[in-house]
DNA sequence: CTAGGTGCAAATCATTTGCCGGGGC
DNA sequence: GCCCCGGCAAATGATTTGCACCTAG
């Protein structure tokens, strides 16, 4: 199953003219906008746009799949004792944030720093997946993603 | 140069109490938990800490290298038009998120999900770095990091 | 004495939600 | 008619900050 056969429950939006929009923007330029970006881009073209709806739409085109969402899974964030390089496994269920089984290659820096024109500094990998003890229970599904 | 090295600038904190209790509590526990969580242990040891002490703490503890922040560099949601597999390269120095050079491999998840307990459903692996741009002007340095 | 630390409360910032009128099917 | 929609403003939740006092060096 992928993450947005498991993710989209209930999909039965219409394609709104705003909705439309928001997707072409975000689709149009390859910055990776902000929210608040989406919305000064939407609004040349809608001026009575508001944030709100903006918010809501991205939403729904990220469920739905048509746009991704990148970065925090959930929006608070967490803490680690430790702090060698290792990766995390994050339950799309209920939040929980645990250390991945598996040791970090640090080929993966150099193999970067071959190809882009950044100076990498450092990698973060994270595994999402339903922890063992949401695979049970599905009611609590997307309390904390 | 490491990311840790990068990034503490000014080091001239003292290890007071409660910084040093917020730091033996997130140690001692392998749930990786919240700013809140950590307030909560804390306070049964420091019944007068304040929630701003523990936030400014981890802060502190975490861009002097004793604690790991997980999760958003930023904390503001970004979005992709494009929804393949692919990862992203992150300026430390901007917070600009662009595409990385590189293919995604799909061998990650099989790997993981033969080692881990956890329904897997996808991965996200992320560079952190300093963009071409930045690198230039040390100035705006941590701006959005 | 001075700089960093702390508790507390207020402020800020991103994001979400309730309400309500409007349009599609 | 019913349900999704979008604008608006208010609410929420996480995090940050200003202030006043305190304490170590």
């Amino acid at each position: 199953m992928s993450l947005q056969g498991y993710l989209d429950s209930k999909p039965k939006y219409r394609m709104t003219n705003q909705r439309q929009v928001i997707l072409e923007e975000v689709q149009k330029v390859n910055t990776h906008p902000t929210a608040d970006e989406v919305y000064e881009m939407v609004r040349r073209r809608l001026p009575r746009i508001s944030l709100g709806t903006v918010y809501r739409n991205l939403e729904i085109l990220s469920t739905s799949g048509l746009i991704l969402k990148i970065g925090p899974p959930s929006n608070q964030m967490r803490f680690d004792g430790k702090t060698d390089n290792h990766y995390h496994t994050r339950c799309v269920s209920c939040g929980r944030v645990e250390d991945a089984p598996v040791e970090s290659f640090d080929k993966l820096e150099e193999a970067m720093q071959k190809k882009s024109n950044y100076s990498i500094l450092g990698h973060r990998l994270e595994f999402l997946g339903i922890c063992p003890v949401c695979r049970g229970k599905e009611t609590s599904f997307r309390k904390n993603v």
